[in-house]
DNA sequence: TAATTTTGTAAACTAAGCTTAATTTTGGCG
DNA sequence: CGCCAAAATTAAGCTTAGTTTACAAAATTA
């Protein structure tokens, strides 16, 4: 049986929310990701579900089956793989591959993936940090911590970023913050939980908190 | 005005079927080449006719606006293009890539065919010999004929096939004919046209004329 | 338990692409 | 010149996918 592109974006949010723990979803948590009503989600739960693809029950939420959980994480390799094509081989930058990645992802050849993966020398993250699953599902695992865990003194690498707005990515650029960057945190800001950092190339470089929760360091 | 993977179909289609001269087509040869029948093929003229991609008259068959030259040639420059992606860099075989390439032809974004074109180091034929145009449409000249005109005595070079089956394409494979290959017409077959050929690795081929009429060669 | 929020159901809409059946136009030919 | 067959068009309507609105039911919480 086949599925659609859209089938593909839900399992894929589905995923996503669920995060690391595999918890249930609700409805409305999925409506306001794909921008549709809950009713509309209702209907492709059902969908989903007759599939095999989620474990759905009334009024319970929804969890991805292995089966589901399979093509969601397909998704997300074939996402990320092309991600860092377009950054390693292509020469874009990392803040103007997520759009055409997201039409990439759905190319349906198995082949092709892992030929891909195979010419880019089977990359374990993507250029936003983001782990890779691997051809059989597995994924790497990060190890990296929100900046704004990180204590005063305290010196780590960025690793990765929670945001993949371009605006982000280009913001990040322009304070020569780029994945590999070593820092220092000089200084938290006890009223608004702000950073001062000192970056690799001798600057100093300014935070607010909302900045340091979208970036992901490596202590 | 956005279109869909249908429309471009359609439009690479009427290219195909249009020919170098730019010829009429009639609304039949269309359903044929779609599977589908003559009143599906009028409805998406008109459709086709409303948004400015082709000239439609009534009864009159159709020609490609310069916009909808303009668009098949887009598409067919991407289609082209990632053949030659998948086949020089991912290592594909030339009967393999047609498929995949059928979906990667519709990715929309621009930067990202002339960065490919770029990284492909501007390649002027795909893996089949089929002339890629450059970004402004603008075709190669293949300078290339039927293997069927050579006549006996004549040496050529394999540029080009113009059937893309999988079958042909192995077939051609398991006769160690590929694009480049040097050959000789030792003899033509006065009754049924075949072709006795001498291949440049010294060995003796012998082909039907339905496929030397399959057979793109440079005298 | 009452009130509120979250979900689910029902009915229906839109858009794309397609089909069948009947009708119209064209163009060749006696 | 007019007829006729082939080709093309129109009309009506079907299917699928994804969606919405309006309302009902369940769950949560206060």
């Amino acid at each position: 049986m086949q599925h659609s592109f859209t089938e593909e974006n839900y399992l894929k949010i589905i995923h996503t929310l669920s995060g690391k723990d595999g918890l249930e979803v609700s409805t409305s948590a999925i409506a306001e990701s794909t921008a549709t009503k809950a009713a509309s989600v209702t209907d492709m739960l059902k969908k989903l579900a007759e599939k095999g693809f989620i474990h759905y029950k009334r009024y319970q939420g929804v969890t991805l089956t292995p089966m589901g959980e399979n093509l969601a994480l397909k998704v997300i390799r074939k996402h990320r793989l092309w991600e860092a094509f377009l950054v390693d081989k292509l020469g874009f930058g990392w803040d103007e591959v997520h759009e055409i990645a997201e039409e990439l992802e759905h190319i349906s050849s198995d082949l092709l993936v892992e030929r891909l993966d195979a010419y880019l020398n089977y990359p374990r993250f993507d250029p936003h940090g983001d782990p890779i699953p691997d051809a059989k599902g597995n994924m790497p695992e990060p190890g990296y911590v929100m900046l704004s865990e990180l204590k005063k003194g305290q010196k780590a690498t960025l690793t990765g970023v929670l945001d993949h707005s371009q605006a982000f990515l280009q913001y990040l650029d322009s304070a020569d913050l780029n994945l590999g960057t070593g820092l220092e945190v000089l200084d938290i800001n006890a009223y608004d939980h702000s950073y001062l950092l000192q970056i690799d190339n001798g600057k100093n470089c300014f935070v607010s908190s909302q900045v340091a929760r979208h970036l992901l360091v490596q202590p």
